[in-house]
DNA sequence: CTTACTTCCGTACTCGAGTACGGAGTCAAG
DNA sequence: CTTGACTCCGTACTCGAGTACGGAAGTAAG
């Protein structure tokens, strides 16, 4: 990438991102981050674009993304070979879009079970857990 | 539980809830769900008050709750607690609208990013990882 | 130059949520 | 009463996503 940013060691990178360094080596592991050259027997530098990609990395997973998935998500940043980075954009979208609805049901039943517990204060039995006991 | 509704097997209460024989055991390991005493020397039986603990930890699992949680909910299943259960309900709400919001910032930057992909070629940087670079 | 942190790297451990295995014992149909 | 399926139980394995450990080499401040 752009050589006079990478000055960050791994702690450093580590840090900026909000990770453990064990993190960020595991990351390379999987293959998700690249592991920089070592400039002279020496120690590896990143620069902003890591630390980017590895907050990346972090969001992606909040949604529930796993790594095999964000390594996917993360070939569509190529630009090289657009067509099969639209298909792959097309897929994680149709996930996307499942993710949300089964977030938006979730959150309707969740909003509804704690309002009624609010409400019905003082019944015999809580609402919230009555609800689940049916499948 | 009602002793002449504890008819069940192993294998019959797994079928009933919907789960894998061993999630049963693995349950009773982890105390989510207790061990019928065997009669005379032969097998455990299970009842249906069973079946609907089973059918709780899962229901409460789809909506996200870890099986830690899943126990602190049960223990809370006498029904003169609503409260705590409320604030349980309340926490997991707010964290599952969390994940909402970022879910739908990642579908409107995908659907984006899919449908201009072909126009977006030669373009340095990628605005799928620029999008997550908030919060 | 010394001393105290970092990095490097491999290996190994953790944790959650199960799954699989294997040699008993038990049950139910024929 | 035998045969085949099911149960019991302990142990061990899986998989994803890290964390921890430990010795050697590099680096930065005094």
């Amino acid at each position: 990438m752009d050589q006079k940013t990478d000055h960050l060691s791994i702690g450093a990178i580590a840090q900026a991102a909000s990770v453990n360094v064990e993190t960020i080596r595991f990351y390379q592991r999987k293959g998700l981050l690249k592991e920089p050259e070592k400039a002279y027997g020496s120690i590896r530098r990143y620069g902003e674009a890591d630390v980017a990609r590895v907050r990346f990395v972090k969001s992606a997973q909040r949604l529930g993304f796993s790594l095999d998935e964000v390594a996917g998500l993360l070939t569509l940043d190529d630009g090289t070979r657009c067509n099969q980075a639209r298909e792959l954009g097309q897929h994680k979208l149709a996930t996307v879009r499942a993710k949300l609805a089964d977030l938006q049901r979730i959150e309707a039943v969740l909003s509804v079970l704690v309002r009624d517990c609010n409400a019905r204060r003082g019944t015999v039995s809580c609402p919230l857990i009555a609800a689940l006991q049916q499948p």
